[in-house]
DNA sequence: GACGCAAGGCAATAATATTGCGCGAGCGCG
DNA sequence: CGCGCTCGCGCAATATTATTGCCTTGCGTC
């Protein structure tokens, strides 16, 4: 059931909707080749299928006054699946935190913070964080700078193995 | 330079492209309370200035073949600004690699990385990553589960702090 | 070769984006 | 106070785009 077969067109339209998301349809049948009214169809398919999962504006978080972008390397006391739940649903609920990933190894979970300054951060991580229970100990590291952020896929690695595929 | 005021009606455009970009310009007129050509031009300015970055579908790496993320933490031998951007130019040329964070303490840079299936991000981080002039230490970190993503902006935490501001 | 499906294109219609223009509120100054 | 300026809104007209219906084509099966 997983991995439906996409076709080259299919992935020509996710790769660029993914690279821009407000491209009219238009503009888009044009670049991957076929007219109008079938390539809404195929996106469509995608939207309903799941391969396209939501459409997003990125905005200037630095501008919109959130100087600080931190991660945060989490550790439980207890790795027992209720609390691991019990802390995911925890991270979920503060808006700081951005991102929540269970990890394998020594550190339980990984946080993608956002804050509008330091202190402010330290509020929540003192307050919030530390504070929560079955939390044994938290690392954080401030982002200096970011020198990459695409988040997505990429299409170029795809394609490849598509090709191969053959 | 930075932080020109945004009042209430941007802010809540910007949150609402945020949640959905492909909004019609008319739903998002309605939403934020004026009529469309006023939020479009709006819109507009606000893209001309920065404050969206741009748009972009989210596709779902799994479903596409991208069974495995990973974190690696990547210590280097030399922090001379030279090597640091040396790294981070090498970084982004990799296609694994999606995000480049550098940061403060023991570690230099943390990398967010996405890849068909283990063998082969192995094969890049014994290959690539590793191999790099300069890395010193590398420790990943295999995602098990992703408890939240949602990447940008709290617009909550936003709007309380404009509220303060009054 | 006939049938049936899947996918595409064309043409018509509905909806949306975009532009031009006039209006009224807020503001600084005489 | 009142003039005139500016800014941002809304309305109306137009251009562009999205969407639908229908026909055609290619292809695999019987």
């Amino acid at each position: 059931m997983p991995h439906v077969k996409l076709d080259p067109i299919d992935r020509k339209i996710l790769a660029e909707l993914q690279a821009d998301g407000r491209m009219t349809n238009v503009e888009l049948s044009r670049r991957v080749g076929i007219s109008a009214p079938p390539c809404l169809r195929r996106v469509r398919t995608l939207e309903e299928t799941g391969f396209i999962q939501g459409y997003h504006a990125r905005v200037n978080a630095r501008e919109l006054g959130f100087e600080v972008t931190v991660f945060a390397m989490v550790s439980l006391r207890s790795q027992a699946e209720a609390d691991l739940v019990a802390f995911e649903e925890r991270a979920r609920a503060w808006p700081l935190v951005r991102e929540c990933h269970m990890l394998n190894g020594e550190i339980d979970f990984i946080l993608k913070c956002v804050a509008p300054d330091l202190s402010s951060f330290q509020s929540f991580l003192t307050g919030e964080l530390t504070a929560a229970p079955n939390v044994a100990s938290v690392k954080t590291s401030l982002v200096i700078r970011c020198a990459k952020n695409e988040p997505g896929v990429p299409f170029d690695v795809l394609e490849a193995r598509a090709a191969q595929a053959e």
